[in-house]
This record gives C-alpha cells, structure tokens and sequence, in this order.
DNA sequence: TAGTGGTCTAGACCACACG
DNA sequence: GTGTGGTCTAGACCACTAC
C-alpha cells in the first residue's frame, strides 16, 4: 500500500500506484475509504461492532482527522457504516430494524406494518446454468443453492421468492436453518456465513400468473403479478445472490423515490 | 432572516431563531442551505445559470467558504446543483440529458436508447375530486390540468400517462404548445412555467390492461401492465404533479438500484 | 494569468453518551 | 469528566477552465 502521508517537500504527488496500469487518480480520502472497506470486507471490524475513531484512524493512516472523516462521510452515505454522535461509528447490520426497509420495497396499502411469516418451500444445491452463472460472473455449471418462500403479510401471501446464493459462500445452508432463523434472511447471511447484501438493482415487470405460482399466492391463474428480478452484492460488488419474487399487489405497493 | 454571523463574544450561540415555536435547531451549514434553496426557488438563479462563487456567498452570508462548501455539496447531492471544477457552480436543469434518466426508470432489453416519440391525446382543464385534491394539498374543486400521452419507443407503443398538473402553475398550457415542444416534458415545464420538477415518488403494482388501454397499448385486454403512481414535488417538497402511468414491459423493465 | 471548485490540514468549540 | 462524533473556521495548495 503507497504510504498516504504527504512527504513534507511539496513537490511529485506521488502517482505511481501501480495498481491497473494508467489513468484514474483518487484524492487522499478515496484511498483512505478504499483501506476501511478493504477491513471491512476482510471482517476485520464486524457488522454491529464499533470501528475505531476517527483520531485512532487519523493515526493509524498518518492522515488528518479530516481526511478520515470524509472517509467515513461517504461509507456512512453509502450505508456501509451508521454513525452515532457520542458513542462512535459502526458497521451497518441487516439486524437494524431501520435496515429492512432499503431491500423490501413493498408497503401495504393501509401503511400498517402488521404481521409477517416466512414459509420456506425448498432448499437444494444445483448447478449453475449459463444465464445464471453469467450474472455470479462464476462458470456454468458451478454450485449454486436455490431457496424458494413464501412470504406472508397479515396471512395473506403476498411474495412467492425464488432465490439463488453463491454456493462457495452459503456450505451449510439448509431448508431447516432458515426455518428456524427468527430474524431477516439477510440477518442470517450475515451472522451465520459472514456475507453482507450492501447493494442491489432490480429489474421490475408486470406478468401474468402461471398457474402453480397463482395456487401458491392463492389468486386467479393469469392474474397481473408484479416480478421483480434482484441482483444483489456484496464488499466490493461482488455478485452473490440472484432473486426473482412475485409480488401480489391488490394490497400493496412497491414504493420508489426519484430524487 | 436571522444572522448567521457569530458575535465575537463567545457566548450564547443565538437559539433564538423565532419560525416554528421551539425545537429543532439547525447547524449554520443547513441554515445557509435553506437560504440558498430559498434563493432558487425564487427564481434569483435559474435553471442552467451559474450561482455566485463559494467565497462570494461567504461573504454575502457573513460565514466561511467551508460552511457555504458543505451547504452546496448536500444540495448537489440532491440534484439541485451541479458543481464543475474550474467553471463554478450551476443550478441543475432537465435540458442536460443526464437529468432525463432520473425520472424515467423505463430501460430497454437490449439497452439500446432508440428512437422516442411522444403523441398528446388530450389535454384539458378539470376541477380537482376529493382524492387528487388530497394529494395536490389544495381544495377539491380547485383548478386542475389534465393531460394525457402515449410515449413510443422505436415505434412500439410503451407508456400511457394520464397526468395531472397544478392549474394555478401551469395556466396557459395547450395540448399545441406540449406537441410542438422539442424536448423533455419537464424541459417545457421549467422553461415555460418556471416550475421545476425536483423529486418524486412512486407507487408500482401490477394491474390488467382495460379495454381503453389495451387498444392504445397494443396488447390484449387484460394484459399485465405495470402501473407507476407518480407524485412529484418542486422547490419545499411543494406537490405540483400525480401522474399515472401505464407500462408495457414485455421488451423493456423498469429498473431500481437499493443501496 | 486569474478565477473556480477540490483537497488537505490544524485547531477550537459544541452536543451527546456513559460511567 | 472523558471520549465520541458534529460544526465552524482559516489558510495553503492542487486541478481545471477560460481568456
């Protein structure tokens, strides 16, 4: 790692990275973010727990306090860490309540939280077709899990998940282990396998229900379903859960903000 | 307006700020934010124009360059500003084609752009019912305009948008003037009326196309299509627009990024 | 060369949480 | 009281743009 302190002759800012051959300066920030997210991804501070100050940070990168505090600025823009006046600063955990609501975009249309069940429908390892393989940026025919739920609002269902994990990552991740998680799924990821969801996009339809997916969610073959197609990543964007849920939205609504 | 320069004294940092009764204080930086907000909503700097330079608005704010800094970075967080290095500081405008993504989520399978068209079906002036007035925050009865649109992309009819603009703010719009117009919608919206469309949001479910839509769409009534309930805001969250959209998504998603 | 935003630093003080 | 993040300031220098 090229030493981010500023030799105290002013001259040659140093430009020699050597990381991807040319091009493409960071400020001093940038680099010192890129060290607190390598730590971060490599699990040297854990979600929930508190990193350093930002005066032992200063010290430890030999940068001023507020270098690292736009560091952190951004990490803390970004969700990556939640900062708490007083106490300190601290790795985001799906364990929040708060954190729930940024991957679960549907609201009921009464805006009552209300009661949720998740019932888990299947849990087996197969291998990776090519489309699939294509967005893990893996090989096809790689080891994948698949999980299929159901998710319940209020008893009624509301979201038929079909969801596929990185398979190096996710080992001992059985049908029984879900069931038994109280929590969100993405709490368990995190707890129990040590991958955290930072970030995702989804691509979102209007389709018609086939019939098993309708007997399922308990509403008319050919029914306007709404499909919502999830890739989500984790450290460093790296790919390690594709998802594709069906929303029933006669109750609900899936809530986006343009800004 | 309350002066934000600090006596020299250094005592009693002026909790007297006399708007809404008591709580909430506000850092300066957020003080001079408001200020600068209050400023473009007032038309001093328009769309496209640049604001005067940092050191200048510390001096006509009577603060550091710093605080008026950190005053623009959230505000060019927020879009309303645009910041370019060596040139100034410009307030943000729907004619710059990067704006336009911010406000249509509609992607295309193959990611091609394509060529667009827009046909105005109607545009009429209507008095608001209970509901829209709810929504507009005026009184039901009150002056509305409606508009209503087929968008194409690469000649395949897409979206059908019943549109609902405040009466008061778009007086004199004709369904000529919106067909004659070059350009993004709310291009016409910020240069004509002086109303600048800031954020929005939206509602997504999945609905069957009626007979009416699906004739004007091109599909089969009954047909999934994705229907996007839009509120949009101008300067001070003030609402100016609902929109209802009708999407056909069989070649193109509407695409969300969580984060 | 002059003016703009962008980065980095250093120090002071404030607001909050906890023992 | 002590330690944390939060704010504000002041000054230096860099990078980019235009004339």
């Amino acid at each position: 790692m090229p030493s981010p302190a500023a030799s105290s002759s002013a001259t040659a800012p140093d430009p020699a990275d050597a990381t991807s051959g040319s091009a493409t300066f960071s400020p001093l920030y940038r680099q010192i973010k890129g060290l607190i997210t390598q730590r971060l991804g490599e699990g040297e501070w854990r979600p929930g727990e508190m990193i350093p100050s930002e005066m032992d940070l200063a010290a430890r990168f030999k940068v001023s306090q507020g270098t690292v505090r736009k560091a952190i600025d951004e990490l803390a823009a970004e969700n990556l860490l939640v900062r708490r006046q007083g106490k300190g600063t601290f790795v985001a955990t799906h364990h929040e309540p708060r954190a729930q609501f940024r991957f679960l975009r549907l609201v009921s249309d009464d805006g009552e939280i209300g009661h949720a069940e998740s019932r888990f429908l299947e849990c087996k390892r197969v291998r990776a077709p090519s489309e699939l393989a294509r967005q893990f940026e893996i090989k096809a025919g790689e080891a994948l899990v698949m999980v299929r739920r159901l998710l319940l609002f209020d008893q009624r269902a509301t979201v038929l998940d079909e969801i596929w994990l990185h398979g190096a990552l996710f080992k001992g991740l059985t049908g029984e282990r879900l069931a038994d998680y109280k929590g969100p799924m993405y709490g368990l990821f995190e707890s129990e396998f040590g991958v955290r969801m930072i970030s995702a996009t989804e691509k979102l339809r209007a389709v018609s229900a086939d019939e098993e997916s309708a007997g399922l969610l308990g509403v008319a073959t050919g029914s306007a379903l709404l499909s919502v197609e999830r890739l989500s990543h984790t450290y460093g964007e790296r790919p390690v859960e594709v998802r594709r849920g069906l929303y029933v939205t006669s109750h609900h609504y899936y809530e986006n903000t343009l800004g």
